[in-house]
DNA sequence: GACATAAGTGTCAGATAAACACTAACATAC
DNA sequence: GTATGTTAGTGTTTATCTGACACTTATGTC
């Protein structure tokens, strides 16, 4: 007796902060009006974090994210076309590090708090995502995900302050970052607007999520 | 051009108490001398969640159980014989709950200390499944799910115990579990022993884990 | 009724988290 | 070059939470 085969996709919620808001990379369907996440089948001889590497590098240029197993969604109804399982994983890319800043026709960053309908269950992997990301927060460095190589301190804040949608007191903030050790300034300053220039900060350890706590 | 078509299991880290000991349930290989986890193929219309169900109660008798999806591994070499994807849960059961209380032959609840050669990756999944336990822990009352209809606290704070292996403070550990209201007392006491009678308590919600904190 | 055993109960101290306001450095306009 | 606007940067105090700690109570047995 022969074992049931399944076509197997995984799929990606790509987070980026652009102007204050966490937004979701999303591609618009071939078929119609829909948007949907990046992402696509797993080859037979492909691991499945390569799976979802591969498609998100080949829609978007981004390379070396920091990528996490989400869910895997297999109800059999989930697609009405034909039954697909839906491994999923979420990604964080700093604002600055797309190859394509604004990308390519079909694709858009979208606010998740005001996102358009979803092919599937689409809607779903992305409130799943936000959940984990926002939990992600409080017992771990994973904001740092989001930095480019050198920021500020204001800016770090802000980005805390983004995804939690509240804002936070600037003393106690930093005294919690800076007693984690996982940033170091870098030396320099950043000399921007009228006023006084910002220290510039970089990530002790980049790629490395660490807990907290 | 078709899309590449994959073998899906799901497997089942079953855990217990029993004897003060946090165990899993494992099944000995129809192959050779391994043991690995209760699980199976997915049927071209079953949902994960209800496969990983279905392997389990075939195979141990009980229904009912708190599960909860863990990881899907899908490394190509996984399984030296052919690709399997691999989407892996784990369940808690009430030492009292199983049908055959030993189970049948081919069967064995093994202390997690000290587990024999697993199939696979069968031992990464179970190490997965007991490190996601020791946190949810922290932050949940997924212990409750150990407890049989009726239980003292002190029986309560073994289970606490006996996962995190270290003792904890008595009058600290009442005063938590009483203050997140999640169990109540039935009234009846539990006369065992040659000392003063414990009171009984029940879950108030069984079957739901709550996140504190 | 003495003894062994586990159940049940409060308080205090240390650590952690939250609230809070001013000075410093720069760019620009006058 | 001085006044002004703007964000960067910095400590202390208070409230809350967490962790340590010891004795009395109720039962069964001898």
């Amino acid at each position: 007796m022969l074992p049931p085969l399944l076509p197997v996709t995984t799929a990606v919620v790509l987070f980026s902060i652009r102007n204050e808001r966490l937004e979701v990379l999303l591609v618009r369907c071939a078929a119609g009006a829909a948007w949907a996440l990046p992402g696509g089948h797993a080859e037979l001889d492909e691991d499945l974090d390569t799976s979802a590497r591969r498609h998100l590098e080949a829609q978007t240029g981004v390379r070396g994210l920091y990528l996490e197993q989400l869910y895997t969604f297999g109800r059999p109804d989930r697609d009405p076309e034909r039954r697909v399982i839906a491994v999923t994983y979420y990604a964080l890319v700093p604002a600055g590090r797309l190859g394509l800043a604004l990308p390519a026709d079909g694709f858009a960053w979208l606010p998740i708090d005001a996102l358009p309908a979803l092919e599937l269950d689409h809607a779903d992997v992305v409130r799943l995502a936000h959940q984990r990301l926002a939990a992600k927060l409080e017992y771990s460095t994973i904001a740092l995900q989001f930095m480019p190589e050198h920021f500020t301190l204001s800016e770090l804040q802000a980005v805390y302050e983004t995804i939690l949608g509240a804002p936070l007191d600037k003393r106690n903030f930093r005294k919690r970052v800076l007693s984690l050790a996982c940033i170091e300034q870098t030396g320099e300053v950043s000399r921007q607007g009228h006023h006084r220039p910002a220290r510039l900060y970089r990530v002790r350890a980049p790629g490395k999520v660490e807990f907290i706590r």
